[in-house]
DNA sequence: TTGTATGCGTTATCAG
DNA sequence: CTGATAACGCATACAA
């Protein structure tokens, strides 16, 4: 079954040039129908499937996709979501995913190159972008195909690459005209210490949809013990209610009393609980990058992106209310 | 920097012949010292990197190992912190990893069947294995090198392939004894429905360690709802503590009442809400099996398995207690 | 030890 | 449209 069917076999099945064979895959329509037919029965019959190594040896090619196996540190993320979009997306594109691990930016520059060296990965998908990122300064000076999940915050205008990224404002701008809504008029903010272009961005979703109401605030580290705390002293302020700037800390702050909050990420956790929560569209995330990135790859391909570049494409959460706020 | 070094460049620039530095490479041994050294410095200088794609032509070897994205259904689970593990472990081997997705098992197989006409992973490692698992079949039948991690539920002693697995049993017992020894002599179980292997290998170590007092339990879907309903029948029925076959459930049977609880995996809901849980050594899971494909794949590889087949590894998960039991 | 020749499966080039 | 031939980078058998 495995047994190495090469195009030659197919040639010999076929009764054509091995070369012809290569044109029915690559180029169809400079082939007769007939032998096109012919060619391709012969394919499945045999079974047969290129080999990723010869192409990529003759091509340059490899048709991996490099990403980073994130590390997940206080563990309520999204990444294995993300993760599991991207490979079907890509599957269905052509192309597979290729993993690697690294603990900061020069170690991961470092495994980039590592990567480019044997594996050639023909683009990477890099995640948690943040103010100045090195990496995407080095792929970008290299010419190297790549598109982030998260807006290069901090490089305003200039150093722009191809990016997929979730509008943070306008999902905490959702949920706190959902919270005004329901006759709120003093809405918290729980979010993380600023300087966080993610954080910075939620931020100010829920600053836009509150107009000029007061801003009562706290900063927090992201634990959900310093939510809790956080809540705890907007409530004491006079809040009614709380839009958070992730659910770690919407469930520390759930616990601060009585009011509604409303999380962000709708991770695991909020499913389980009953958290209220902004639902970032992760499969539509992961189909964009791989839309942009194979785009950048293979401009001709059938159903090319639309738009060309620069290929930023910021979509939506979504609100998923699981507690009438009371 | 990546400008395509190839082995010739290397030999040219250490005044040796290309066969000499695939010797350094591949059979150090073989090759005088000051030779080595100098091939070494060259490759060093230049930034040689092996190109996978002409190796794995030449041996058929590809050096990747392929696994599933898990679609993580409830969502509260740890595959991305194994995914993490072994990223790393086979990078340390010299092996990466890459991703595929399926729905079910005879996708699964196609998934395998498709990968290795193209793309030609050296081993496949398995994740949530159950009774009767038809990928393993697929796989062993065809001689094609593997490890699940999970054991093989269902395959009574025959059909034995290599595994690695934490033994759920030693965790449950290890934290009913925990329970026992604070006093506790009323300790109930919240399990899922009965069939599945991991959850009948956790239920069995709390069967062991309550010895002959009673056995209070109930099945669940899995689910933090059925989870409470079940603690509280449980609480209702005299339990004073609970022993939980997953976070998820012990998440709804923390709501029950104030009884200590339990839960299994130590996810992130756990350390966020400072449930007490049985943790998996994920990162040596991982090792493990990095360490078992690849000798398998490689039987005389530098620090090779001692033990030899079968190759089966069980690990003991941790308790995590955050809460005394009161 | 070192050099030389060959092939792995593809695709690109170029004649027919 | 089809068929021959070369080349991608590496590893091996073989001879030197």
């Amino acid at each position: 079954m495995a047994e190495k069917v090469t195009i030659a076999d197919v040639a010999r099945h076929a009764n054509v040039s091995r070369q012809t064979v290569s044109n029915v895959l690559n180029s169809p329509e400079i082939v007769r129908e007939e032998t096109r037919q012919r060619v391709l029965q012969a394919v499945e019959e045999l079974g047969y499937r290129v080999s990723q190594a010869a192409r990529r040896l003759r091509t340059g090619r490899s048709r991996l996709l490099a990403v980073r196996a994130e590390h997940t540190q206080d563990g309520m993320n999204v990444f294995d979501r993300f993760l599991h979009g991207l490979t079907e997306s890509a599957g269905l594109a052509g192309y597979r995913v290729i993993l690697y691990t690294a603990q900061d930016g020069p170690s991961e520059i470092e495994a980039f190159d590592d990567l480019l060296g044997t594996y050639e990965p023909d683009a990477f998908v890099l995640t948690s972008t943040d103010y100045g990122d090195v990496r995407t300064e080095w792929l970008a000076g290299r010419g190297l195909p790549f598109v982030t999940f998260g807006r290069p915050w901090g490089t305003p205008g200039g150093g722009s690459h191809p990016w997929v990224d979730v509008d943070g404002a306008a999902g905490t701008a959702a949920a706190t005209r959902h919270l005004l809504d329901a006759g709120h008029e003093r809405i918290g903010f729980v979010g993380w210490t600023r300087g966080s272009g993610v954080g910075d961005d939620r931020r100010s979703g829920w600053v836009r949809a509150l107009g000029d109401r007061p801003l009562l605030e706290r900063d927090t580290d992201g634990s959900a013990a310093m939510g809790e705390a956080a809540a705890r002293e907007l409530i004491a302020a006079g809040a009614t209610a709380l839009v958070c700037v992730s659910d770690a800390v919407a469930l520390g702050a759930l616990q601060a009393g009585d009011v509604p909050v409303i999380g962000f990420d709708d991770t695991p956790v909020a499913r389980a609980i009953g958290l209220s929560s902004l639902a970032q569209p992760l499969e539509e995330v992961a189909r964009a990058c791989v839309d942009v990135v194979t785009t950048i790859l293979d401009p001709d391909k059938p159903g090319a992106r639309r738009g060309g570049p620069p290929y930023h494409v910021l979509l939506e959460p979504s609100l998923v209310i699981r507690k009438d706020p009371r």
